[in-house]
DNA sequence: AGCTGATGTGCACAACTGTAAACATTAAGT
DNA sequence: ACTTAATGTTTACAGTTGTGCACATCAGCT
């Protein structure tokens, strides 16, 4: 059996204490990689595996968390936070046109590179349990609003209600989302391949917001009033 | 085109002791009912789990499939055929605007009924092994294809080319799956929710179809060739 | 100094897992 | 009638799992 547990050498200089307090991030990070790695998803990933790869004592585990549901969660809420701002920082600094496409490209680039986050995102919202699935959703949802926020700002469509720009933000992102398992399985090495799989995405989007300004157009009269 | 192991009493078929050349389906029909209610998904169901809900022993399962990932095959072959049926009888007895709410209706309804069987469609599309994904993405396109074959013949539009609709298609496709998960969280009580639910999905496709029709209007000198 | 709470360890254990091996039954084909 | 292939069973085993328990280390407080 080999020793793996970096024992804390009474006075070794630099664990001395402090490499303590990184062990729930460790296991959130184990965590990912089991998941980027390997089929299965928060589902087929074992409290001991997670721990085995934190070089941690499974017993450890509960030290941080009471559940592996929870230890999901966090991971969800990691991933959420960076790529909400990935995004937003990616809408700042372009208009219109190049908003679209530079987004989707973040996207694309982010899905390759980190592949564990939005396979959890996408993963869980069918898979997990209840409590992780409307976690995810309420992700998706902030995604949604501070992309129609910005769409507002744009002023691309001044005659939409915000409860419909909310909508139309919906169906982007489920477009997006939709896409998210085909990002996952693009060739990484055929430059070309992940092109034309961005520029097929872009026109989706863009068809959506053209026919969002039809419907508006052709619509004029609605006066629905919508709650959710 | 797989012949799935029918060889037996062609005289008496229920009487033999047991309904042996059952257990089959009864493996797959089991699986289904534990991913339908059990989070977790394929990944997350045990060999052992199965064959007990099918009242065999476990080792009995190797006369049938040589793998788990071969009877989630199997599972997602049969809800494809039965769900694409389903939508191709509901295509082809109403036109355009019926078309349209119906077809949300019946995904809708056949989710809500049979959860099984759009969960293991969603889930697995970003969780399961690498065939198991494949399949569902070809199974998509199968829908896809269909779905735009009958838009032409409706002749909603004429001027798009054939790639075109296919790429129409899919988005619309995209659409539905992107709402699988939500379908599945939908208060089965509140029939005024599920409604407001269908209405918005169906608003949501709306917007596509004009935006569609929007996009060949404005960009009539396209001429991508594109492959697939 | 000594106490306390947080964080880590090892050991133990029962439950469950996948699957191998040998065997029983039966329908079908000769 | 005898063989054979398909389909099922029982028993067995080794590996993994989650988790309870007792204990070790250490930082920070009074």
């Amino acid at each position: 059996m080999a020793r793996i547990g970096r024992r804390r050498t009474e006075k070794d200089p630099e664990s001395s204490g402090k490499v303590r307090g990184d062990t729930r991030q460790n296991l959130i990070d184990s965590a990912m990689v089991i998941v980027t790695e390997d089929t299965g998803g928060l589902a087929g990933m074992s409290l001991r595996e997670v721990t085995r790869r934190a070089g941690v004592s499974p017993t450890a585990f509960y030290r941080h968390f009471t559940d592996m549901e929870e230890l999901g969660l966090a991971l969800l809420d990691e991933v959420g936070v960076v790529l909400r701002g990935m995004l937003r920082a990616v809408r700042k600094q372009a208009a219109t046109k190049d908003m679209i496409s530079n987004s989707v490209r973040v996207l694309v680039e982010y899905g390759m590179g980190q592949r564990g986050a939005l396979l959890v995102l996408t993963r869980e919202r069918a898979g997990g349990s209840l409590r992780m699935r409307s976690a995810i959703r309420s992700q998706m949802s902030h995604f949604a609003t501070e992309l129609a926020s910005d769409l507002r700002l744009m002023n691309l469509f001044p005659q939409m209600t915000q409860a419909d720009l909310q909508r139309l933000a919906g169906i982007i992102i489920s477009l997006a989302v939709s896409a998210t398992p085909d990002i996952l399985d693009l060739p990484e090495d055929n430059q070309a391949a992940v092109d034309e799989f961005v520029k097929d995405l872009e026109k989706q989007v863009l068809i959506v917001l053209l026919g969002a300004q039809s419907w508006r157009a052709k619509t004029p009269d609605e006066k629905k009033r919508r709650k959710k």
